[in-house]
DNA sequence: ATACACCTTTACGCAACGTCAAGGTCAACA
DNA sequence: TGTTGACCTTGACGTTGCGTAAAGGTGTAT
């Protein structure tokens, strides 16, 4: 019984590029080359051909199966056995993904359809790790690791109410801001009531507050552009006008 | 706000080379290239870097994330339900991979600690498999395509106590054959007895007897090496002996 | 002036083949 | 005997998302 590449290819069910990729790579190579060249081969070639295909099934590299396969010694159980830690870690990966994609499609599609308990549980992380990558290290330079770290923690732990809270928090500062805006004095009564909300937003997220560092967040909302912008997105001057209200409920203006 | 490379790829966490891909490909072009050929990226490449890296966080492949973000147009929720298919038929895959090494673990490492009905749930579908593979082709160019599919798929209805029932068969068979061939009479009544053994096992494979096919079978255990290797593993000239009987038994000979 | 940390483009490497391309071999048929 | 047509060969590029040199220019601090 013997073979050429196609009749092989096609007996086992693989393509005749894939039989020669296997000769060059040395994990099967042919009985004997004919004296036109042609690759030949035997009953043994075809045993082993399928001993290869069946690891290849279990999705093992061909590298580790030419080991498997041409040491006698080594530990093909063991071998497996690493395989199948990568495959359940792989495993893992892929159930994260497809929990996050799933997250990410029902809080687009579904608009506000979702309540918020579903869209704290499924975007409290990402939003942490999109604030981490976009602000992370210029907050860390400015406020130290370990406020920003336990800024991050806090958040994470923080409860279903907590997040109603905080996010009704700011709608709220934000509305009062706005109105303050309005009469153009940050030392009036409701500038400094947004001020008085922007700290108790604050405490959500700092673990200790202090009027310095509040004084010096209000700061960077000017200096940073990206606050900046956050802020100014509806009315123009607003980043200005929460730092003037900010400095002076902190004392550090008058 | 300003950046180089160098800068822009650690605040976002990737590698300079990164960015120089995705320029190359052209998801993410510096916002202007300075006298000195430097890329010099502004807020709104930031920004769009976040936007691709939160999909690549998905597992969305770079040219989709291209068309996601280029052409407005595109369905972004769409393509996220596509890849969500696409990834939940990945971890079907996972899993039946996952199961068939740990099939393959237990079997090899436990040797015979495992239970019948565990061993023939792990590998009734992998026996039909391989089986194809390896003779499929001949088998079918002999009996016929319908002949081997139903057989195939007898072998796959087959029940738990068919499967003990047919081992059993076939071990009885064995130690029958091996009796009968120490007294070296194909047409003794060991021998035939064992041949009578042979027929019921086929049985159980072949959705129709006949003593034509059953004798065809018999010379083949002969004509095709690796039958007979496998009948002559424990004493050589088995597969002879076997067929001898058989054609006895079918009235091919007498 | 020199060192050193940046930046640039070009290009190979990775896994496991698919897919031409250019050219030799073999059996069959007119 | 010439010629198809179905085989076979080696060589080489493409795939995905970068990592990793290599060779050379730029910017700035000492």
């Amino acid at each position: 019984m013997e073979y050429t590449v196609q009749k092989l290819a096609s007996l086992a069910g693989v393509s005749a590029r894939t039989l020669r990729y296997y000769d060059e790579i040395g994990i099967l190579k042919p009985a004997r080359i004919n004296s036109s060249g042609y690759r030949i081969y035997g009953q043994r070639e075809v045993d082993r051909l399928q001993q290869i295909l069946f690891y290849r099934e279990l999705g093992v590299n061909l590298e580790t199966i030419k080991e498997i396969m041409t040491s006698p010694s080594y530990d093909s159980t063991k071998a497996l056995q690493e395989h199948r830690v990568q495959l359940l870690e792989k495993r893992k990966q892929l159930d994260l993904l497809i929990k996050n994609v799933e997250k990410t499609i029902s809080a687009t599609e579904g608009r506000m359809t979702m309540s918020n308990k579903e869209k704290f549980e499924g975007f409290k992380k990402q939003m942490v790790e999109e604030n981490e990558k976009k602000y992370g290290k210029e907050i860390r330079e400015k406020y130290g690791e370990d406020t920003v770290n336990k800024s991050n923690a806090k958040f994470m732990d923080m409860s279903q109410k907590d997040y109603e809270m905080v996010t009704q928090l700011e709608a709220q500062m934000r509305e009062n801001l706005a109105e303050a805006l309005k009469i153009g004095d940050p030392s009036s009564e409701l500038a400094q009531k947004a001020a008085d909300l922007h700290k108790q937003w604050l405490t959500y997220y700092w673990t200790e507050y202090s009027k310095e560092a509040h004084a010096g967040l209000a700061q960077m909302y000017v200096d940073d552009e990206r606050f900046k912008a956050y802020y100014d997105k509806e009315q123009p001057g607003t980043a200005e006008f929460l730092r003037d209200a900010i400095l002076i409920y902190t004392g550090a203006k008058k």
